[in-house]
DNA sequence: GTCTATATAATGATAGAC
DNA sequence: GTCTATCATTATATAGAC
C-alpha cells in the first residue's frame, strides 16, 4: 500500500547523513548507498538535492514539534519543561560529541552556503526559542522571556560546539549543571 | 627581494575565502580569482588544496598569538584581559553576523568532514582555553581555572552561532553584558 | 518505480612552454 | 614564477529501457 516508503527513506537517510557529514559533503551516491537504490531512482522521488534538503528540513520540523508537545504534557511545570530542553545535552550526548547539534551546524552551513533554504533550518531554532520564551512566560518572566529563551539557545550551542570540538563529556556535565542552576537562580 | 609575496596573498585569500564560503565550497578557482593568478601557478606554492588549508590555520593561529600577546601586554588586570577577550564580539561583530565564528566554524566544518587537519584547527581554540585559564589562574581561581576558561569559550560561541543565525546585534550586546556581570560576580 | 547508461559541469591536480 | 592546456575524478542531473 505504502507508496511512499522509499521516499522517507529517502529523507531519513540524507537527515542522518546531513549531521553526520554535512549537506555539501553528502552526495547523491552517499544516500543512494545507504538506502539501497540506484542514483537514477532517486530522481523519481526528488528533482535536485536542494528538495532533498528541503524535505529534510521539513522533516525535522515535524520532529521537533511532536518533541515539544511531549515535553509540554510531560512537564509539571516551565520548570521542568526548560530542564528537558537543557537535558537533550546529555541525552544526545554521544552523538553531539561527534556531529555537534543538529540544528546549529546546518544552519551555519547553510548561511556560509548562502542557501536558500537557510531560512527554513532557522525555523527549527525559532520552534525551540518560541517554546522556551512562552515556558518563561508562564514563569512570569515576560518582559524577559525572549532574552531569556535565547540565553538558554545561546548556551546550549556553546556547549555542543565546544564537546564537538574537544570530545569532552565531563564539560558538558559541568555546563548543563551551571545552566540549571542558573535556572533555578531565576526563580527567586 | 620577497619571493613569498603571491604565497602570502594566497594564504590571506583563502583565509577569507574559507570564512567566508567555507572550506569545502571554497574551489582553487575562487581563490585564484581573488589573487588574480592562473589556477596551474597555484601549484607551485602548494601541492595541495591541503596544504593550504594548513598554512592557512598556521597563518590564524600566529595571528592569535600576536593578538593574545597584545591583550597581554595592554590589560592592566586579568580582568581586564579577559574583558578584551569577549569584546571580540563586539569588535567583529558585523563579520560574525554574516559568517559567524571563524575558530568555531573551521573547526565545526573540519570535525564534519572528518579532516585530517581538524586537530590543527582545535589547536586556536587551544590557544585561547590555555590564555583564559592563566588569566584565571591568576586572579586565584587555581581549581576551576580551566573551567572557567572552558565556560567563557562556550558562551561565547553560542553567542556567535545565534548571532550568525539571527543576524541580531543587540542580542549580542545583551548577552556580553550578562558575560561580563559574570565575570564580576567571580571575582567577589 | 527501478534500473542502466549518459550528458554536463566543476573540481583538484599535472605537464610543459615561456 | 607564471601561464595555457589537459587529465582524471566526481558531482548533479537526464534519458530511456524494463
Amino acid at each position: 500500500m505504502k507508496s511512499t516508503t522509499t521516499r522517507d527513506e529517502i529523507i531519513e537517510s540524507a537527515d542522518q547523513l546531513f549531521y553526520k557529514k554535512g549537506f555539501e559533503k553528502t552526495s547523491f551516491s552517499d544516500i543512494a548507498n545507504k538506502v539501497n537504490i540506484s542514483r537514477g531512482n532517486f530522481y523519481h522521488h526528488f528533482k535536485s538535492k536542494d528538495e532533498i534538503l528541503s524535505a529534510v528540513i521539513a522533516y525535522r520540523l515535524e520532529k521537533t514539534e511532536k518533541m515539544l508537545e511531549t515535553w509540554q504534557l510531560k512537564g509539571k511545570s516551565p520548570f521542568e519543561r526548560i530542564q528537558s530542553f537543557i537535558h537533550i545535552l546529555i541525552v544526545n550526548l554521544s552523538k553531539i560529541k561527534l556531529y555537534g547539534c543538529p540544528v546549529g551546524t546546518l544552519t551555519t552551513e547553510l548561511n556560509k552556503l548562502q542557501h536558500s533554504s537557510r531560512g527554513e533550518a532557522t525555523q527549527i531554532f525559532s520552534l525551540f526559542r518560541e517554546w522556551l520564551k512562552s515556558q518563561f512566560n508562564e514563569l512570569g518572566f515576560k518582559n524577559h522571556a525572549d532574552n531569556y529563551a535565547m540565553h538558554v539557545l545561546s548556551r546550549s550551542q556553546g556547549i555542543a560546539t565546544l564537546a564537538n570540538t574537544y570530545h569532552d563529556e565531563e564539560f558538558v556535565h559541568y555546563e548543563v549543571k551551571l545552566l540549571i542552576h542558573w535556572l533555578q537562580n531565576l526563580k527567586k
